[in-house]
DNA sequence: ATAGGACCTGTAGCGACTACAGGTACAAGC
DNA sequence: GCTTGTACCTGTAGTCGCTACAGGTCCTAT
């Protein structure tokens, strides 16, 4: 049934099924211009081409990967222009594998602490559970 | 100045200096009744007591320990019930120790993905970029 | 001809804030 | 008493990356 239109194109739910994006998500894109508007069948539907599914899957990887949408635009923008050195890419590849261990750092301090808390927990009553106490800042 | 009305209760700019939470999430906190209303003064400016403070207090801690807003109401209510036992407050502890651990093996995974991206990477020119073809899914 | 699915637009909601605009309260100095 | 300056007030809109509607249209199959 997707094959029909698929000589005009492919429909919104083909990309969705395809790249594994919801289709709501393709149409917040399109409105923010991540991804450009497509050009319409006669009664108004979306209709893809190859290109715009590659992109489509770029960005999809981008953000499994953590790349926020504006990182994955200036990626997307210097792909585009052809003025893109690997060098560029590999820098803001760099610079958020930075963020990426240093979310870690955070998370492991968090996890370290918690572990702490559940740890020191007698599983007593009210007044002097240790884990409402620490909240509190009274110990 | 804080000192002169602190006989009838602490100014919004005091607490939010006390327990370092921003005076806008202060007031935030109040209208998705987090916080309770505070009485005011004459002049309708926000009174705290010390009661109050301490709530604040736990919340800034809770969060800092990565809980949401809603988990760390649910401790607040059980304790505030008085029904709260330490077994429950534990579970939910642990529930959330769960889910920071979850979160530090997906990004250990990105981070790894990352640098292996990186690495590939030869930094010479657009056609060639490991970094975008990986995303492009093209190799 | 009609049923049902896939599509359409537009808007509002989430979580946890943050950032204004435009106004009032209050203390201190002159 | 007046002015200045700061801290406070309310209300609303923006952030990010979606998701979830409502209420309608298109298209295919029976």
């Amino acid at each position: 049934m997707a094959q029909i239109t698929s000589a005009q194109g492919l429909l919104i739910g083909e990309i969705s099924r395809r790249t594994g994006v919801n289709i709501e998500t393709i149409r917040y894109y399109e409105r923010i211009e991540v991804m450009p508007k497509p050009k319409r069948s006669e009664g108004g539907q979306r209709l893809y081409d190859e290109s715009q599914l590659n992109r489509l899957g770029f960005i999809k990887r981008g953000r499994e990967l953590g790349f926020s949408l504006k990182e994955i635009c200036t990626l997307l923008t210097l792909v585009d222009s052809g003025e893109m050195t690997c060098g560029e890419v590999h820098t803001l590849t760099v610079e958020h594998l930075k963020g990426v261990r240093s979310k870690i750092a955070d998370l492991r301090k968090l996890e370290c602490a918690l572990n702490n808390l559940a740890a020191q927990c007698s599983l007593g009553d009210v007044s002097d559970c240790p884990i409402v106490e620490t909240l509190y800042g009274l110990s």
